[in-house]
DNA sequence: GCCTCGGACTTTTTT
DNA sequence: AGTCCGAGGC
């Protein structure tokens, strides 16, 4: 009865997929093909049918959002039986795992989550510590390489090993210091959240076991984004029962930057000599053209295990190609189409979704959205939990909890301001580090002794925080923060303010508050207070998983973003060379073959409707910039193309002849035109040698190219005078 | 300690 | 064009 209502549907690879529940297993889901479905329905199966104990499933995946979903929909088909089953984010179950054995590392289980400023802070930190310049930008390089190093699998000992000169050492010795900050502050890096499970399950096999014992069936979500220490702690837990069921798809392989390495889903066969494989290619989602378009786009990339999706939908409309003058025209017309849409043929504005590769072109969108007073929602960008006057709340509660978060002491010591400043701060972080104590130890002893302000503000101070250190931990999340607004004096300081921005932050504030109302509590077998779950989930959640895609916003978010999701109809805007492939990834052939994978990601989650468009003129850093068409555009078949097209490879013949003859344009030729030159095109300077142009500005007898040579860096070359050779 | 000004830098993509 | 950060003045 229940076997037949979670196999019915499903095709018959589908099933296979299903059915197969011992023994690793590989299933390859292209795009489309109800991977989700084949998810959710292989969990309901194992429990509903296979009688297997909800506890004893483990599902993890990348977003909260895909994980939201997957519980409720299996949960449509087991009931109640649903909530006893694991289905989280890796670094949801990780600080999961922690936060009931991080004791074995010597480390308390009250532990913070650092978020991506509070790291680069002490990255900055631990830089001062070593006497060297804590500039902000190799603050930001460093801490991308320790992101790098922890995605690895390295620890500071590790990253030393392998350190090949003397500059690689010394970062090294930086994040070691800057490990040990984090664990004075009784904190963790997003980094630290999979890194340090994987660490406790290697050095204490005992705990292992118990996961292991326990997770009997283990499936895992967009296994080609793994990286390696996700692959080591799937290893880990998978490693007793080998119930191994991951389900990805190569050719959505996109956070290689993140550190996923596809390889872990290529040699999923090599690794498990035993595994059984499913592929499955049939499309429900696009119609014919579309998946025919995308297909011939990722088909580019070489070494690719051949897959070709069927389209199990009718042929459709062909893929439209549009070019524009600039980045507005761009815009305007996207809004026209989408208004003539809703208005002329009855759809909804949810049945449209608009993607680009940066999150900052979202904004001339949005501006021509607002002037149609078009309601729609931008998906990822600023987090609601980034705003200053949200973490400033959040820090309180922080503190209250661990009082060794020295960078939530930080953020708050003076604000609202009561005469605890810059120097104060400093003297404390002095003391404490003399007496080997916390930021808040040493804090006490400066305000001891002090007079004046800084003794009056402090004691104040002092004795707030110690009284949130007493009453917070007994009560609710949105009781705690309505506590911390109210004694701190926070709300009536902003209040008395009086500016529409202070009144905005009161705004935002209430909304916190209200949000922790909503919070669900319902958390049987937790060992976390309501309070800490809250402060845990508010660290690991992104706006892309709360914001609701309702049916009446177009939503506007980045190719990375759309990952997962499908909308009737898509506009990919940007299609230039430089934005889409990035600049940054166009002189690395493996990160165009990135690209590559996402523009078909962002291709094939179109339904019905598919526009791709490129501007000739786009504003970049405050100055105009010109551009040609991506290299994508020319490598989707004219068979699957309506209307005008540039013609394949536009890119390089734009170069060879000067831009815009060959593309056939009645268009007044600009300076850049000229000159033939274009953000992402490869010149040789006579003295500085070979480099790639980031980008063109001015125009005429002033024209400058920002290049950035492959040995002399950046620099800024007169067109006029660099005498450059194209090539 | 606080404020204002100027300059540098930004834009990859995110759990 | 914004934002962020540091220096310098009050």
């Amino acid at each position: 009865m229940l076997a037949q209502a979670i196999l019915e549907g499903l095709n018959p690879e589908q099933r296979a997929a299903v059915e197969t529940t011992e023994g690793p297993l590989l299933v390859v889901a292209g795009a489309g093909s109800g991977k989700t479905r084949v998810l959710t329905h292989r969990v309901a199966y194992l429990v509903g049918v296979c009688g297997i104990a909800p506890e004893n499933v483990l599902a993890v995946t990348f977003t909260n959002k895909a994980a939201g979903e997957m519980r409720e929909r299996v949960r449509k088909l087991l009931g109640p039986d649903a909530d006893a089953i694991w289905v989280a984010t890796f670094h949801a179950t990780c600080v999961r795992i922690l936060r009931r054995e991080i004791g074995h590392l010597g480390r308390s289980r009250g532990f913070v989550i650092y978020d991506e400023s509070d790291a680069l802070a002490l990255v900055k930190e631990a830089l001062r510590r070593h006497g060297m310049d804590p500039r902000a930008d190799d603050a930001r390089r460093l801490r991308w390489r320790i992101d790098q190093w922890k995605n690895a699998g390295l620890l500071p000992a590790g990253a030393a090993e392998r350190a090949a000169d003397l500059e690689a050492e010394q970062a090294a010795e930086v994040y070691a210091t800057y490990q040990r900050l984090l664990a004075e502050a009784n904190a963790l890096d997003f980094g630290d959240l999979l890194l340090l499970t994987v660490e406790l399950f290697d050095r204490f096999p005992e705990v292992r076991r118990h996961y292991q014992q326990r997770f009997a069936y283990v499936l895992v979500d967009e296994y080609q984004d793994t990286n390696r220490v996700q692959y080591r702690l799937v290893d880990q837990l998978a490693g007793e029962h080998r119930n191994l069921c991951v389900v990805g798809d190569p050719d959505q392989s996109v956070y290689g930057w993140r550190g996923a390495d596809i390889r872990n889903i290529l040699d999923f066969e090599r690794d498990h000599p035993d595994a059984r494989v499913v592929v499955l290619e049939r499309n429900y989602r696009s119609t014919q053209h579309i998946l025919a378009g995308a297909g011939a786009v990722v088909e580019n990339n070489p070494d690719r295990p051949k897959k070709t999706m069927l389209a199990q939908r009718g042929e459709g409309r062909r893929i439209a190609l549009q070019e524009f003058l600039d980045e507005r025209d761009e815009a305007q017309f996207v809004v026209q189409r989408i208004l003539e849409g809703v208005r002329g043929e009855g759809r909804s504005y949810g049945q449209y979704a608009v993607f680009y590769r940066t999150n900052a072109q979202s904004r001339p969108l949005e501006e021509e959205l607002l002037k149609y007073d078009v309601p729609y929602v931008v998906v990822g960008g600023v987090r609601f939990y980034d705003r200053a006057e949200v973490k400033d709340a959040l820090a309180y509660l922080r503190l209250a909890l661990n009082p060794a978060d020295g960078m939530a002491l930080r953020r708050i010591a003076n604000r609202p301001a009561r005469g605890l400043g810059k120097a104060t701060l400093e003297r404390a972080e002095a003391r404490a580090a003399e007496r080997d104590a916390t930021l808040l130890d040493g804090l006490r002893t400066v305000v001891a002794d002090a007079t004046g302000r800084v003794r009056s503000g402090g004691e104040a101070f002092l004795e707030l925080l110690d009284g949130l250190a007493r009453d917070l931990p007994g009560l609710s999340p949105a009781e705690a923060l309505t506590t911390v607004l109210e004694r701190s004096g926070y709300l009536r300081a902003l209040e008395q303010e009086g500016t529409p921005e202070a009144e905005a932050r009161v705004e935002n504030l209430r909304e916190l508050v209200a949000g922790a109302e909503d919070f669900e509590t319902a958390n049987a077998g937790e060992d976390r207070s309501p309070l800490e779950l809250f402060l845990d989930q508010v660290a690991l959640v992104t706006d892309l998983d709360s914001s609701d895609l309702r049916d009446d916003r177009i939503s506007l978010m980045t190719a990375h973003s759309a990952k997962g999701l499908e909308f009737p109809f898509v506009f990919l805007v940007g299609m230039e060379e430089g934005i889409f492939p990035h600049q940054a990834s166009s002189r690395d052939e493996r990160a165009v073959e990135e690209e590559r994978r996402l523009c078909y990601v962002g291709m094939t989650r179109a339904m019905e409707g598919l526009t791709l468009c490129w501007a000739r003129e786009r504003r970049r850093f405050g100055t105009r910039t010109f551009g040609v068409p991506s290299r994508f555009l020319g490598e989707i078949p004219e068979s699957t193309v309506e209307g005008m097209r540039p013609s394949p490879g536009a890119a390089r013949r734009a170069f060879d002849a000067g831009a815009g003859r060959s593309l056939d344009y009645d268009y007044d030729q600009s300076a850049a035109d000229r000159a033939g030159v274009a953000a992402g095109m490869r010149v040789r300077h006579p003295i500085f040698g070979p480099g790639t142009i980031l980008a063109v500005t001015g125009a005429g007898a002033g024209q400058k190219l920002r290049i950035r040579f492959d040995r002399a860096g950046v620099k800024t070359v007169l067109v006029r005078y660099a005498n450059l050779e194209l090539g």
